[in-house]
DNA sequence: CGGCATCCTACGCGATACTG
DNA sequence: CAGTATCGCGTAGGATGCCG
């Protein structure tokens, strides 16, 4: 029998990632630091309201942290999404 | 330099799953055949609605199919997803 | 049981404009 | 560059009621 109550695991990380652009955001930050506006450009279509508002919200989560230089850096936190990514791009390349 | 345009495997992936039901389903259905009632029910919180919605939607996707007995059971493309199931439910586990 | 139809609300998000 | 503030809209989704 499966949960999907607040104690479960799945339903905790699937919570997180309920929007298109949090794995999109945690996905470039996975391959290095950027800056606000080198997000901006990648994510293509994203607003500067919504950038702002995701990225103070996984910095709360504390999946990401803001360096002294101003670059948003991914902690050990938002690190451990990798396989989660690799993943996700292997099932897009294979069905979608 | 990644991308973000909708011929990107991770991007796909995202759209197909950024909603707080699409997975727990999916995570329901990978374990067997359920019917609608039984997903009404491990899906605690979801309403009619919205669950004939979801269902309709990966149906039409072709992630799963009804069955003669009403049941609604996975397909291979479906299945496919058990990998990116299996990441969200170590990551949960291990951070959230 | 297995839905479909309605109604209504919340809010996610883009657009735009402005500031340090 | 790096945001903040405001507005306005679309829609996802819950609540409810009805039906074969």
């Amino acid at each position: 029998m499966t949960t999907t109550d607040k104690e479960c695991p799945m339903h905790k990380t699937a919570l997180l990632l309920s929007d298109p652009w949090t794995m999109l955001l945690m996905r470039d930050l996975l391959t290095g630091p950027r800056r606000f506006c080198d997000l901006e450009r990648s994510l293509v279509g994203i607003s500067t309201r919504t950038l702002t508002l995701k990225l103070k919200k996984l910095e709360e989560e504390r999946m990401l942290k803001k360096s002294k230089e101003g670059t948003y850096v991914i902690t050990r936190k938002g690190k451990g999404l990798a396989p989660v990514e690799r993943a996700m791009r292997r099932y897009g390349e294979k069905y979608l």
